[in-house]
DNA sequence: AAAAAATTTTATATTAACCTAACATTTATA
DNA sequence: TATAAATGTTAGGTTAATATAAAATTTTTT
């Protein structure tokens, strides 16, 4: 039964651990009150698996979690999770909007890219999206072209 | 010590023996013959490390390896090699000449990227990045100016 | 060619992230 | 309110991916 043991300062996250934060925020958007079974259903693992993460990520006072009790996020933990959740739309909204990749994968890989990619890439790739609107795809039909243009190899 | 047991059919590989499979290339173009220990150096691992995760590619076809001897590709393995390096190249361009992102960071960021982003995406990311440079950044200017731009947010 | 050095392999250990199964607690209901 | 159902926790496994240490093999040097 080997559990988390990274005891240092915890300077940086694990992909899956920044998921629960993650996780724990869009819920408690939509329900108020977070439990660890909705984590569970949510991410698709198991609760003893959410509970032992959850209990790591309260040690480190990112997330607050009372026994057999709701789940909640400490101000560092949420500043964590808006953050990869900041990462995960923006690049949701490149692969999607821009490329045109298909929503369910679009999803998908922004979900795994969120966790490798900093801070300062992201915010150039928004604004790269924001310039592009603005002088290049002035039109709807600008964007029709675009999407014609870059499906032109879909079947490869 | 539990090695690798993916005995099924083996239909994905995981970031990790993608990253074998591409460092066997890239030095096979440098050296000819890559060893054990040139892995290890490159990757910075232990070539005990090395020495499983090679003998678990060659179990499954991707590699070849005699005892003490050298490690090579098969067709097959340099076949996902070469499709994970191109994806390398294309993001790392991406980020160095559109987002003009750090080199280094650039290169680390397009090291793990690769290995969750689908070769439609990649495909598609290329061809806006030929557009953007035909259509878009016409003359030195316009990429200065792009450039400037992305880097307002520099010190967020 | 024998000894020393370097490299590779094997055996064992560690850690993150999951799992199953059994136990504990809370909530709902008969 | 006692019991059943649902939910949460704990204990113990499994696997991928690494590590260390020691044994095996190859290469180099004397």
């Amino acid at each position: 039964m080997v559990k988390f043991k990274r005891s240092e300062s915890l300077n940086n996250l694990s992909a899956s651990l920044e998921n629960y934060l993650e996780t724990i925020m869009i819920l408690k958007r939509k329900k108020k009150h977070v439990r660890i079974g909705d984590i569970a259903k949510s991410l698709n693992v198991k609760s003893s698996s959410v509970n032992i993460a959850i209990n790591f990520l309260a040690e480190n006072e990112l997330a607050i979690h009372e026994k057999y009790g709701y789940v909640d996020l400490t101000n560092k933990g949420e500043k964590i999770a808006l953050e990869i959740q900041g990462k995960h739309e923006i690049l949701y909204r490149f692969l999607n909007n821009m490329l045109f990749i298909d929503s369910k994968i679009a999803d998908r890989e922004a979900c795994e890219i969120e966790h490798f990619i900093g801070l300062e890439t992201v915010h150039r790739l928004e604004r790269l999206c924001t310039l592009l609107k603005e002088y290049f795809l002035v039109k709807d039909e600008d964007s029709v072209n675009l999407r014609r243009y870059l499906e032109k190899y879909e079947n490869y």
